[in-house]
DNA sequence: TATTTATGAAACTGTTTGGTTGCAAATATA
DNA sequence: TATATTTGCAACCAAACAGTTTCATAAATA
């Protein structure tokens, strides 16, 4: 059973969830409304959200809130951060490129 | 079949394809030798990443040459800059709280 | 206390996934 | 031209996935 942040990702619903949650902490129930599929299954997503530590319980009673763990989401932030860094410094070779040719045209 | 982005990049043989390539084109061979799986498993991965245009093949020959397609991946980047709106106005808001009890304070 | 409500979990099902093996097509090389 | 190399694709398989139905548990409420 792969369980990571990206696999959590790759389903829209989840995506769903992430988005909803992100605004306010909401129940399974509240969550289930918004989504063309029941609330078991609105569950077992939770649970795989859960499991990556993509979103946090709060309990209240017999209620369950759900909000997203922000540090978690960082993560997905931080791996699109390589890629930043190869562009700009690809950027910076064609920089130089262009400032040999400049050099060799004096 | 879903095809998209962040089903692209759920799997980690698929990141570590996308890592490779970012820094230079490579061939499927030439990729496939970077890990622990056959080159057709590569070459399923490789066409998979095809179809949701986060590569772009170039022919020479008979060899083809992978190489990432950065604006497909800034799709990612634009999904997570949702998140970082709203922790913003999140903060926003905290810092309005914060102000008014200084406010109250005095 | 009996009933309703909120939730998670187990069992089952059809579909998707990631991998393998084998093959065909096209280009390079002897 | 015959052979080797590079590649994609189809068929097949076991594992994982997303969903459903059903059930158990715990808290709220009548």
């Amino acid at each position: 059973m792969r369980r990571d942040v990206f696999q959590a990702i790759a389903d829209p619903t989840r995506r769903g969830i992430i988005l909803l949650i992100a605004f306010q902490a909401m129940t399974p129930n509240a969550i289930a409304e918004h989504f063309d599929t029941s609330r078991q299954a609105v569950s077992k997503h939770l649970r795989i959200l859960t499991e990556c530590e993509l979103v946090k319980q709060e309990q209240s009673g017999r209620e369950i809130y759900y909000q997203l763990n922000e540090t978690k989401m960082k993560e997905i932030d931080r791996w699109l951060e390589q890629f930043k860094k190869i562009w700009e410094s690809r950027f910076n070779e064609l920089d130089n490129v262009l400032l040999t040719m400049k050099k060799k045209k004096k």
